[in-house]
DNA sequence: AAATTTATTATGTAGCTACATAATTGTCAA
DNA sequence: TTGACAATTATGTAGCTACATAATAAATTT
């Protein structure tokens, strides 16, 4: 990585990070302008500007033209989540990926779900009820519904073999996703099928996707008593 | 943003990102060379590297060398969230913030934040329990531990006036973070605390927080039940 | 003194070149 | 056939220039 003469954006970013975290630059503090921290590190403007691009990316510092860069006085804590197609993060974990599909109809959709797609109608959806499990046991009880306007192919997708979540995400791919994260308590029938005691707090993880304008699915997956979700590394 | 002459890497990144999803270009499918679609398109290389980058960053593409840019077979889900200060969170929804000291003082740590924190042996740290408030109401419960070997200033720190939440990010800024994400069920204290129902379910986040390879603090947040965490925008 | 216009300044972006790096492919000898 | 080595190739990075853009500061007018 460059270790000899010239420094690349990543040292140059690190250093500058370096001395925020040492004190150097408190909260609130300004900066010098990329050009003389560039003079002072031996390095052309644009690497300095990569680096803090990065620094400004990752909510360390905030800039401005004309006002520079200063060091974030509100500090945010900004993370990045990968969510897996469900068989991989099974797989990836030494698991042996199973998958039941409980039921498949179309339905009129709740105001919940027209809220979350922010529509202004209810209308007729495919609901899809499934199961998947990791090593044999209940892992992730999904909820699902497909705007079938949109997605008119899935009716015609056997969801015995294939499941919703996998065909969709290689087929379907979204322009916009918005994610929610809650905690609620299983209810009898989520109990039976997650193997869990009613009442038992269980993570949820929702998720809504758009092509453009036009939605695509939104799944509520209750994931099995003692589900934990990591940021990546 | 320059809708006239020439294409930005922005520009360029939604293109591509369009034909991806448009079905043009399938999962595993390999693109052409940044080169060749930059002769195309009548930009620079350098353009095309900017938007094959973030694409790639988005989890949208795999780039190797020699091996070209590919559409990711197996696509993740990839959010970014934002955690701000608990006073902020609560300010920016017009509510107003409240804050209790319920109890600090050292302790020996238990094997399972020493665990977190990846260090051998248990050692005396700061255990803090305080709670936040959104309108006078309960918000967010924190159990929190601060190593005082990394930041002794804590202990001179009147935690009664300035949550330890706020003293640490704006005073010890952190090289790492973990977060983890699940669901519990309110034990008799949290409940009280809360003001939940014993075994509601509750939403926690937990952090953990290095500088360096030293433990700065690890915080078991547990949420007021109907909490939702959300993506940003 | 307030409002408007103009100049200044720091960051943002695009284009170009040159070279570094990692993978793969091809060649040749044992 | 296999193993080692060399050539090729596509992406990655750094440096430079030129100009765009936004925000502030200064100057000017009302």
């Amino acid at each position: 990585m460059m270790t000899g003469a010239r420094l690349s954006w990543k040292e140059v970013r690190d250093r500058i990070h370096q001395r925020i975290l040492s004190g150097d630059y408190a909260p609130g503090d300004r900066l010098p302008r990329d050009a003389d921290i560039a003079e002072e590190l031996h390095c052309a403007r644009s690497t300095v500007q990569r680096a803090m691009q990065d620094l400004s990316d990752g909510g360390i510092v905030e800039r401005r033209r004309k006002g520079g860069t200063r060091v974030r006085s509100d500090p945010v804590t900004r993370a990045t989540l990968d969510i897996p197609v469900t068989r991989t993060e099974v797989e990836q974990k030494g698991a042996r990926y199973g998958y039941q599909l409980i039921s498949s109809k179309t339905a009129m959709t709740p105001r919940s779900v027209t809220g979350n797609f922010e529509l202004a109608q209810r209308k007729e959806m495919l609901r899809v009820k499934a199961l998947h499990l990791s090593d044999g046991r209940p892992y992730i009880l999904e909820d699902r519904w497909v705007d079938t306007t949109t997605v008119p192919e899935i009716l015609d997708i056997d969801l015995t073999t294939v499941s919703a979540n996998e065909w969709l995400v290689q087929n379907k791919p979204y322009s916009r996703c918005d994610l929610r994260f809650y905690a609620e308590s299983a209810s009898p029938e989520s109990a039976e099928l997650l193997n869990a005691k009613i009442g038992d707090a269980l993570f949820v993880i929702e998720r809504t996707t758009w092509i453009d304008e036009a939605p695509i699915t939104l799944v509520r997956a209750q994931t099995a008593p003692g589900y934990q979700l990591l940021t990546r590394i």
